[in-house]
Formats: C-alpha cells, sequence, structure tokens
DNA sequence: GCCAAAATATACCGATTGGTATATTTTTGA
DNA sequence: TCAAAAATATACCAATCGGTATATTTTGGC
C-alpha cells in the first residue's frame, strides 16, 4: 500500500462516521478537513470530488455491519444456527451501531431517496442484497427440511429487515436499548416459529 | 384570518413538502422562496428566521398523519375496531405518504438525531406520544376484557409502531407497496393473537 | 378615499460552500 | 543520495448560504 491508498483509507475511515452521524449532503469540506487532518489539496488528490468521497463512505459504512454478519454466519452450517448468529451479532453490535449514529443502510435511504439518485440507486441495491440474502437463507431451511413447508420467503424476509430497521430507528430516537431487545425477541419466536 | 396569518399558513403548506423530501437542514432559502412564490422579505416578516419556519413545518407535517388516524380512531368504540380502523387508514394513506418524501416521524428522526438537539427532542416527543397511545389502546383493550390478560401493552407498541416504520422504510426504498401490504398482514395476525 | 400601519420586495451583507491553480513538501526508484 | 514524480499544503475563485436594512406595495380602519 503507497502513500496515496494509505492516504485515501485514512480519508474514508475518518469521514465515514462523519457522514453517517450529519448526514452525506449537510458534511462539509471543512468537516472532511477537520476529520482528517488533511487540507484540500490532499482530499482532491484522492477524490475527484466530494461526491467520490461521498459514495467511498457510504459503501465503507454499509460494508462495515455486513461483513461482521456474514462473518459470522458462514461459520455455522445449519439454517437455525445461521438465524441465532444473525440475531446474536446485531443484538452486540447494537449500541455500537446507536452510537455510529444509527444504521447506514436507513440514514443513507432517507437522505437520498427523494434527492440523488446517484447515490440512492447503491443504497437500494445494498438494501435488495439484504433481503435477498435473508430470503435464500429461508430457501435454504426449505430445501433442507429445517423450515415449514408453507413459508414464504419474501414475505419472511420483509418482516425480518423492517423489524430490525424499525427497531433501530426506535431505540436511536428513544435513545433506549429497549426496543431492539424487545423486537428482537419476537423476532426470535417467529423464527422458531417457522423452523421445524 | 388576517393577511400575515394567510401567509404563515401559505408558507407552512408549500414548504412542508419539499422539507420532508429535501431535508430540513438540505432545504435553503432560495428552495423556500421557489416553493412558495414568496420573497425573502415575505418570509423572514412572518418567521424570525429558518429554524423557526423548520419547526413550523416539521410539527405541520407529523400533524398531519396524526390527525387523520385520530379522527378516524375516534368514530369507533371498541379496541378492536381501532386497531382496525389504525391499519386501514395507514393501508390507504400509504402511496400518498410514499409519494410526500416518506414517514415525517423517521425522516425529521434520522436527520436530527446527531445534529440538531431542538428539533430532535421535538421528534422524540412525537414518536413517545406514538407508543404512548398505542400502550393506553392496549391498556384499554385489557380494561375492557377484550385483549388477553397476559399482552405487554409497551412490548406490543414498540413492535406495532417498528414493524409500521420498518415497512415504510423498505417501501419508500424499493420503491414498491408490497412490503408495507405484506407486514401489515402480519401486524394485523398479531393483533388478531392478543384479542379475546 | 385617504393615510397610517402592516406586509412584502429589493438590494445588499459577511460567511461558508465546493472546487482549483499553484507552490511546497514528501515519497520513491535509480 | 539525488532528482523526478507523486502527494500535500496554500491561497485563491465564483456561487450560494442565511440574514438584514431599506424601499415599495398592500391592507384595513376611519
Amino acid at each position: 500500500m503507497n502513500k496515496a491508498e494509505k492516504t485515501r483509507k485514512h480519508i474514508i475511515e475518518r469521514t465515514a462516521p462523519v457522514f453517517n452521524k450529519k448526514g452525506y449532503y449537510a458534511t462539509s469540506m471543512a468537516d472532511i478537513t477537520k476529520a482528517t487532518g488533511l487540507t484540500k489539496g490532499a482530499i482532491y488528490g484522492n477524490f475527484p470530488d466530494k461526491e467520490a468521497l461521498t459514495i467511498a463512505a457510504l459503501e465503507y459504512n454499509i460494508n462495515q455491519l455486513n461483513q461482521k454478519i456474514e462473518s459470522r454466519i458462514d461459520e455455522v452450517s445449519t439454517v437455525k444456527e445461521k438465524f441465532s448468529a444473525y440475531l446474536e451479532v446485531f443484538e452486540n453490535v447494537a449500541p455500537e451501531v446507536l452510537q455510529y449514529g444509527g444504521c447506514s443502510y436507513m440514514n443513507s435511504a432517507i437522505e437520498t431517496d427523494d434527492t440523488n439518485p446517484e447515490l440512492f440507486k447503491i443504497v437500494q441495491d445494498k438494501f435488495k442484497n439484504w433481503i435477498h440474502g435473508t430470503e435464500k437463507l429461508v430457501l435454504l431451511g426449505l430445501e433442507s427440511g429445517e423450515i415449514k413447508p408453507d413459508t414464504n420467503p419474501t414475505e419472511f424476509a420483509l418482516f425480518f429487515v423492517a423489524i430490525v430497521e424499525g427497531s433501530i430507528l426506535l431505540s436511536k430516537t428513544l435513545n433506549n436499548p429497549k426496543p431492539i431487545h424487545s423486537n428482537l425477541n419476537i423476532l426470535r419466536d417467529r423464527i422458531n416459529a417457522i423452523l421445524l
């Protein structure tokens, strides 16, 4: 990794939490130079414009949580274990996510949906991947005989993602971990209910 | 209603959807003069600063949906009917909410939680009212014997609000009404499950 | 219909925005 | 070690930001 690559990484890592907290549009070049300790020259030497850095930070933020969850899911083999791992990781990182400024998926979706089609397309695809990944987990369980045959993968996945996102929003807004804990218990029940 | 009051109402009504779509911070005075057809003089003659207009528009946005739901709930008497009315109104206004730029509660919470404590406090209180209102509906059902005695009002209310908000986020992001419809069916089942 | 008062428009302010041209420093390979 | 190249800092740009003082228009009571 040469100097430029190191700097690029440094810029993304330092600005990503600022973007997530303050918003991608509201974060100014002054915020960026302050967060990185660098000058505009260094920023524009590594990114063509602010939009490019915004995209890089957005992708970084979203992939952070993704990787944590997916690596734990890959460690176990049964669908039941995978769902358990999913909820376990999520419950463990929840306080961290709240302190980080909330879910990057949600934050970036809300901000870009009516204002920035290019950024929104990226967020949209990330949400689709999340839902498809959950659907595939259900399908895997249906094929292996772990999950009740009458379970609808899409409906379950939509419920799964909605309750997770809604819970983060409530815990963040009320400044209270209870909504996440309470709703994850309900989600756990729902998972057990479709397991054979 | 004198001239100033009319103008004030006009400004709020015209800017409210812009604030909801574009964001309260990102909406500029230029956006405001464009949306209202007025000049800065008229705006600052009716509001001391941009923040005051922002608060007025935020309150207006949040109260819009509130009033629609509460007026329908008040029309019926049993808890079962009240929950039915709740879901019915929500399902009817859902397309309108999506076109309006999404749920004002969620949008303003996400934007203000790490940036504007004064605005955030307002949003926080609105969320608390929503949850408390739902809790009270459950309590009413417990007292009247309509709802199963082992039902926890707080847990149900947190689930209720979380699934509604999560579903709006998904339908808005995927540009598809299915998440709302699918999850409202699940919510309906859950309501029926606690009814005696 | 007139005139004071209220409401709105116009023209401006300094500060901040994203971005760039150029000067300076640091890195890197011979 | 040294010079070319790469990376970063500095100093600036026009455009836009929220806000205001003042001029103009509109309103409403007599």
